[in-house]
DNA sequence: TTGAAAGCGTTACCAC
DNA sequence: GTGGTAACGCTTTCAA
């Protein structure tokens, strides 16, 4: 593989000037310009990235912590920087960490080894990492953690109201929770948003109708069954469409009425949830991912403090 | 940021002994490594990638090519690949080509400028680019590409026999294809072994019954839509299980009885099959993802002529 | 067991 | 406009 010193012997001219060539700058005659480009063209010369990285000090690459790549938050959310990352001409890494929280610790090095200019963190579990990350170097997250790195998330609150307030006013009197990682950020605000707005409401819960680390179909289809041992709340606010549709699933199977008997709400509007009719929250996560891309890119200096709230839409189906 | 000097310069060694010792190379004195790793630490040192892989000449990274991450096949093959990198301390570098194809030409600029060890092609519009691609490092395809570059694949053949043999069995006399993209691998191995099924058997196909590029649930909607225009036929294969839920979803809605009426068959067994009882195919996504790393990170030698293929399983369910 | 020095392939500063 | 040369931070070969 040809190199820039091979073609600047080639073209009769120094390093420097066909390092000016290749990154476009003036002052480069339009004589040795071509003869330079010639050159490269019968070699097939093509820069090596890695010497551009050490030589300039930053990758033009951005990374992206996320749990798992299947979970459809998360493929939106790296399909969202994936595109600014494109139009920027800057490559994404994935770092996967499948709920290991060394993995989350590993994470840090590409910032350190400057193998990344910068760090979205999808979803952290250990938020206590997230203020040595940001000594490191740029981050942002996409849930909220209260002024340690810049955050853009969705208003999560004001979701958990707009269902609850929506089944009480279709007549449920009683509602369960069933949530997927109770400890992660969104886990967290969901769930102080459940219990505040009970305290002002006379909808009632129970811990029997309770429940978390729910994440698929078939986690869905279990919860059903083991709510039909007791008394079967007016309405469930789940966390997932994917879980919801499990309950419903196994409601009707077992001839429970939905939403006569028991009112059903999902979260994400997934295609599951359209084909079932279930009424859920649709956030726009591939735009949370493209806003947090370009926050990423755009800022010179990040603002911890800065914290940016999107807001979700309620789509009324017939599980409620 | 300390480097490698400073530490040798602290230490009192040479930038020789450090490196032997992050490299976990032998014939160091105990006492000397002892010292090195005690100013490593005081100093915070982390050596710099972009340094490590200019010298080395690679990156302990692969990449990944696919249309979108979105797309479920894709980010389970994503998920699995990322799986054994992370197992054999590799990085894994997703590069979105959102169906543009200066992108998939862009992608073997990675391989070009040393940025990535290795390619693995998730799916390709333009596989004439795989000769070149192959020349510029080791490259594998999830998709066959009869030689050209070493490939592991789904037995699609076998799959669409099975789904066409199954719905014979039930009775079906006629029956309607709907694909996706139909210039992919995928959709030409597809449409020829539904030729070719038919030329042996008595099940009637017609022209009308036929639709492709179709990706979404209202893509399904519209087909179902259009088809009951015409005539249905009894069955009708369908590239992808979320098509095939709108297509269900919207019969449904008309009147038309499933499996009475047609019967319909999916594609991947995604959780939205199982809550419609939709019969479909399952494919081991993940395991091909993990494979096809495994073949990349461990062949010295890639043999362009490889081929390993994998069986897929047939879900039956109460849409057929 | 250790060190000196020559790469690796760029960029960028300073002369001319 | 152009060229020389010192970075960038590491690995690796050769001698000692």
């Amino acid at each position: 593989m040809a190199n820039i010193s091979d073609i600047a012997k080639q073209a009769g001219v120094s390093k420097s000037t066909v390092s000016r060539v290749l990154n476009g700058h003036k002052h480069v005659s339009k004589e040795k310009r071509r003869i330079i480009l010639d050159v490269m063209e019968r070699l097939e010369y093509s820069p090596n990235g890695n010497a551009i990285n050490l030589s300039r000090g930053e990758t033009n690459t951005i990374g992206v912590l996320v749990p798992r790549v299947g979970h459809p938050f998360f493929h939106q959310l790296i399909e969202g920087i994936g595109q600014v990352c494109m139009e920027r001409n800057h490559t994404l890494l994935v770092i996967q960490t499948e709920h290991d929280s060394s993995k989350e610790e590993a994470s840090m090095q590409y910032l350190r080894d400057k193998r990344i200019d910068g760090l979205i963190i999808g979803a952290i579990s250990q938020p206590q990492l997230l203020k040595t990350m940001r000594t490191l170097g740029p981050v942002v997250a996409c849930e909220d953690h209260q002024g340690i790195v810049p955050s853009l998330s969705f208003n999560h609150e004001k979701a958990i109201t707009m269902l609850l307030q929506h089944v009480e006013e279709r007549g449920a009197k009683t509602v369960g929770l069933c949530l997927g990682n109770p400890d992660s950020g969104v886990g967290r605000v969901r769930r102080e948003a459940f219990d505040q707005y009970l305290k002002t409401s006379t909808l009632r819960h129970g811990i029997q109708w309770y429940a978390d680390r729910c994440y698929s179909f078939e986690d869905g289809q279990a919860l059903a069954s083991q709510l039909l041992t007791i008394d079967l709340p007016d309405a469930i606010i789940v966390g997932n469409d994917e879980v919801a549709a499990g309950l419903i699933h196994q409601f009707r199977k077992d001839g429970i009425r939905v939403p006569k008997d028991i009112a059903i709400t999902g979260f994400d509007d997934r295609p599951i949830a359209r084909a079932l009719g279930l009424t859920t929250i649709r956030q726009p996560v591939v735009g949370l991912g493209r806003l947090a891309a370009k926050q990423l890119l755009d800022q010179k200096e990040l603002d911890n403090q800065k914290k940016i709230i999107l807001e979700m839409e309620l789509m009324i189906r017939r599980s409620t």
